[in-house]
RNA sequence: GCCUCUGUAGCUCAGUUGGUAGAGCAGCGGACUGAAAAUCCGCGUGUCGCUGGUUCGAUUCCGGCCGGAGGCA
């Protein structure tokens, strides 16, 4: 696994609904490319028009990886999906074919990227329970009393985090800061370039966003959502899927069909937001390590291939 | 036509006994290392309908006009 740094590897970052599997596919025709997804809800089987699942006929022959590797009901993590991602970037590289990375989960893209490295051993998450009903001032000083580094970066009322440091201390007897130093150390394993999808107007991404949402409706997002709320626990991981929790007041005749719409519709722009502001520091990030490294294209423009291609070596 | 109520942020509204205004939602910015489509932090973005008058000063008081709702005809 030496021979990372050799390994080129086409980013292709964006917010929901910006148009990420078309510029993939598109590219990867023309450079013998395959997709590696990074997306944590398009891991699971099914979910297939909530996630907005590339369809075969989008994919026009372009091989998608990790796209329902795993059943709803499992629990999923950063670690395992990097493990996976890495096999699979060095699989397609060794047939000779272009690993490209393209997903809008923005800490997938950068566990693989940037090699992150996550302390041995599974999280066990039955203290979660334990700890959950404490208050959260007393989790944080917990926090505080075994890592007093994360505590300061993490805000006492963040209680998904603050649990998640102390689980990880628990399970691992690895603390954050640790781990976080651990990481850094590690080398920049691939040959890296990010084409970053965005919208110079947000208005055009947020009328896409919408224009997609009314697409996943009239394909039958109703009767998926139904069929989901059948079979799976709403503390799952996989109900967090943005799609079926905002139906759900509406299946159950809590409110109308165009309230729990709007709703979910709301949830895709805030969605959007928090994708671009990760992403947008990713950009400042890798330009500042490597200038050029990642390049901002909008969806606005008619996006120019060969240009594209030249740039990418 | 007359009477009453009403017009303040993108929306729903509060408020100023006259000193250019504030909540919720929406929106915007940010954080993010084992659940991340999650979780969390920060920020009012405004011709107070228009126009005259009174006043040192009007979003506030008075008149007129315009828009909206209801009532009587």
């Amino acid at each position: 696994m030496e021979d990372w740094a050799n390994i080129p590897l086409l980013v292709i970052a964006g917010p929901t609904a910006s148009g990420k599997t078309a510029l993939a596919v598109e590219i990867a025709r023309q450079i013998d490319g395959e997709v590696v997804s990074a997306d944590s809800m398009q891991v699971y089987r099914g979910m297939d028009i909530a996630t907005a699942k590339p369809t075969e006929e989008e994919t026009r022959g372009v091989p998608h990886h990790l796209i329902g590797i795993i059943g709803s009901d499992e629990r999923f993590s950063v670690a395992r999906y990097a493990e996976l991602a890495h096999a699979a970037i060095h699989e397609i590289h060794a047939r000779g074919r272009r690993p490209m990375l393209v997903g809008g989960t923005g800490l997938y893209i950068q566990a693989v990227t940037e090699n992150l490295r996550l302390a041995d051993g599974e999280i066990d998450p039955a203290p979660r329970e334990a700890l959950a009903a404490k208050e959260p001032a007393l989790l944080w000083e917990e926090l505080r009393a075994i890592d007093p580094e994360t505590a300061e970066r993490v805000h006492p009322n963040d209680k998904k985090r603050v649990l998640r440091a102390l689980e990880l201390y628990h399970s691992t007897g690895v603390s954050i800061s640790e781990q976080n130093a651990r990481s850094r150390q590690g080398p920049s394993p691939y040959q890296c370039r990010m084409l970053l999808l965005n919208a110079r107007d947000r208005q055009v991404l947020y009328h896409r966003a919408d224009a997609r949402v009314h697409d996943m409706l009239a394909r039958g997002l109703l009767e998926e959502a139904k069929e989901f709320w059948q079979k799976n626990n709403r503390e799952w991981t996989s109900a967090q899927a943005i799609g079926y929790k905002e139906l759900l007041p509406y299946l159950r005749g809590e409110c109308s069909l165009e309230a729990a719409v709007d709703k979910l519709k709301r949830e895709t722009r805030r969605y959007a937001k928090r994708q671009l502001s990760w992403f947008r520091r990713m950009a400042r990030e890798w330009n500042e390590r490597v200038p050029g490294s990642c390049r901002e294209l909008y969806i606005e423009d008619a996006l120019n291939w060969k240009e594209m291609l030249n740039w990418k070596e």
